[in-house]
RNA sequence: GCAGGGGUGGGUGAGUGGUUAAAACCGGCAGACUGUAAAUCUGUUGCCUGACGGCUACGUAGGUUCGAAUCCUACCCCCUGCACCA
């Protein structure tokens, strides 16, 4: 087993695309250059099920460096996940149950290996040398390092300092981290900015233990489609690896002119020659942005949905977004045209047949067909001109509205469905 | 254990007996505008009602009062300081 010894073009998008900081990178280029299969670490963290963009920048680092023939170390972190965030400072960590941990493990692993080969990788879980670990273990490990090693870590000095809590299983979580390293030998492990002081100190652990310090590749948070944040899913500003086709693409499509190209960059193959053009236009002003953004979501969409895929996002996203015009394909909410004030939809069906249409309740028809929550937001989106029947804008006054079959009830931009007849 | 502070709508946070479905800001939604689901502006943002109006809500459970998020009692939870520290 050997590994490919990349070009020095290969090794510059090895470590400058899509990469904040390598340390030490003179190791770890030598490493790459000796063409012996690394061990490259990357721990996930089953708190949350869901990946998105933010998590595929490194899962993509990870792929690239799969394809020079290095093996994956996915590191399920069943025990770190359940250390959660005791001390509530932050929402997004919740302390979990071993069954929640399992059951977020799988579906992150099946999103996990849309980027990542699975042939190539091995997964390892906590509970392999956690799963029996005694009080004398953790004594042995906790001995190792002081405490006011681990207040260097920024959000630990921050909190000290404004004397907010600090739980103590928190200062355990960079020593669970830094074993792992130990325990599955690891040569580089990757992870972002944030993991900086946890992955220095697997380094130490190593050193310690007799092994050989792992190389650390860390590279940037991606920003949120906010253009403020990172990329976190309770923030809700990010694109999920799992999202539907145009969901996926009008979230991308959404993100600030400012991103635009560190969203190549980070997220995509195209070269760097070409981000250079776009960076060109972008400030120039000689393309429109909105077209270099329509190729930077054609590319998201093509690695997570195919190639086929992006036409159709593409069109979906001129046709309703752009000139406002009914999908393609419009989910159908069954009436009775036949017996109005009857039927499952009864509710729905007011008065009888006029010329060939029905009157129905505006409001409970926007309702029963799932457009909106509750009778009192249909109401207000009614009264701000939100519903469109048949491409016509309803009024306040419109209480009653009359329907045929193959009508689209619009909602808003993004909300349609269309009549049907149920008999 | 002692002392002090606090738990309010999706979030931050104001409100200390009626004028409070509850300020402000953020977020969300909608309309206008636009190259966009960006930005900006405007509106809206508990539920039921065509509307008048009604109902439910401010940690939990009781109570005082014509009336309570606001006062009282008990309980639960959180934070800070002190004490303790093998």
């Amino acid at each position: 087993m050997s590994a490919i010894v990349p070009d020095d073009r290969q090794l510059d998008t090895i470590l400058r695309r899509g990469v904040a900081d390598i340390i030490v990178e003179d190791e770890f280029v030598s490493l790459l250059k000796a063409g012996k299969p690394l061990r490259l670490k990357f721990g996930l963290d089953p708190s949350a099920p869901d990946i998105h963009m933010g998590h595929a920048v490194p899962l993509r680092k990870l792929r690239q460096l799969q394809e020079l023939g290095h093996q994956v170390v996915l590191i399920v972190g069943d025990w770190t996940a359940r250390i959660g965030d005791p001390s509530g400072e932050s929402a997004t960590r919740p302390m979990l149950t071993a069954e929640q941990v399992l059951a977020n493990a799988e579906t992150y692993m099946a999103q996990f290996f849309k980027v990542v080969d699975r042939e190539k990788t091995e997964v390892r879980w906590q509970t392999e040398w956690f799963g029996n670990f005694s009080l004398e273990d953790v004594i042995r490990l906790t001995s190792r390092f002081t405490v006011a090693q681990l207040l260097k870590r920024d959000d630990f000095a921050t909190r000290f300092q404004a004397d907010r809590p600090i739980a103590i299983t928190e200062l355990l979580y960079p020593l669970l981290q830094a074993y792992d390293s130990v325990m599955v030998e690891s040569d580089v492990e990757l992870g972002g900015t944030d993991q900086r002081f946890n992955i220095l100190l697997g380094r130490e652990l190593q050193q310690m233990s007799g092994q050989r310090s792992q190389q650390v590749m860390l590279v940037p948070l991606l920003v949120g489609t906010d253009g403020v944040q990172k990329m976190s899913k309770s923030l809700g500003n990010y694109i999920g690896v799992t999202e539907p086709l145009n969901d996926m693409y009008g979230k991308a499509m959404s993100i600030a002119d400012s991103m635009i190209v560190t969203f190549f960059e980070l997220l995509t193959d195209v070269p760097d020659e070409e981000l250079a053009e776009f960076r060109r236009q972008l400030e120039s002003g000689a393309t429109n942005p909105i077209e270099i953004k329509k190729r930077l979501a054609g590319e998201l969409v093509r690695q997570f949905h195919g190639d086929r895929a992006v036409a159709d996002a593409q069109s979906h996203f001129e046709r309703v977004i752009q000139r406002k015009e009914e999908p393609d394909e419009v989910e159908g909410f069954a009436i009775s045209f036949s017996a109005p004030g009857e039927g499952p939809n009864s509710e729905v069906v007011a008065e009888g047949l006029s010329n060939g249409g029905v009157q129905v309740h505006t409001i409970r028809l926007v309702v029963k067909a799932g457009l909106a929550p509750s009778n009192s937001e249909a109401r207000r989106l009614l009264r701000q001109g939100a519903v469109r029947v048949g491409g016509r804008q309803l009024a306040a006054g419109d209480t009653v509205v009359t329907v045929m079959p193959e009508t689209t009830i619009r909602v808003g931009n993004r909300r349609f469905i269309r009549i049907v007849n149920e008999d």
